[in-house]
DNA sequence: CCTGTTACTTGTAAAATGCAAGTGAGTATA
DNA sequence: TATACTCACTTGCATTTTACAAGTAACAGG
């Protein structure tokens, strides 16, 4: 538990899980989420994220050239906790989507 | 997610669940597991935990008076969030705790 | 009285975070 | 061929949070 809380454990790295669960990518789409990320938390994130293998860095264009984020298998499997997550926040914390409309976004893209 | 991860999202709230969960329940019980938590965070976190009816504080002896946390409801629901990760961990962190030898330790108790 | 235990509180240095502004590569527009 | 614009960051700095150490208060036992 400790070491996986030492990657995970803090406000801002599952919910860049979240948004790449949800087909996020880009430097861009990671900092318009609601939450509003600052800049350099983000740069630092997504790099301690890829040194953890949870994400990977991959061309989407070239001229100009660009880069997109996307999970790994080893990202991917953290689905999981975030079900979790969701499942105890619809039961006891207000205001939260239901899992079934995050699926139905899941679904959409 | 955001809106749970204000409660969860840091450190050490998950591993005093997991204390919990595995039946310690008193200030010096927490403070003696392995990661150490500063004495002044275990304060502050217990207060906040309390104050989101994840935990309870009650006595249990008199003479001196002394009170232990347990977990709610509310927060024994958190196991499966737990669980997940412990899943997760075991799968992709090296030197973790089999799930197997955790259930065997909350059996224990 | 003196010592020990439990459950904290307080002070402070170090680290992480949040915010604003700036940078550089490349593209599109006038 | 300047000028402006987008994307993906980096840098500087004030504020907040954390970590570590020390201190405190209530009670008990010898």
């Amino acid at each position: 538990m400790s070491c996986v809380l030492d990657l995970l454990g803090d406000k801002w790295t599952l919910l860049l899980v979240r948004d790449l669960l949800l087909g996020k990518g880009t430097y861009t789409e990671f900092q318009r989420s609601p939450e509003g990320i600052p800049t350099n938390i983000l740069a630092e994130r997504l790099k301690r994220l890829q040194a953890a293998d949870i994400i990977e860095k991959l061309p989407y264009q070239e001229r100009p050239l660009r880069y997109r984020y996307q999970l790994t298998n080893k990202g991917r499997d953290l689905y999981p906790v975030l079900s979790a997550m969701i499942d105890w926040g619809n039961r006891y914390v207000e205001g939260t989507i239901s899992r079934a409309e995050i699926e139905a976004l899941l679904a959409a893209r």
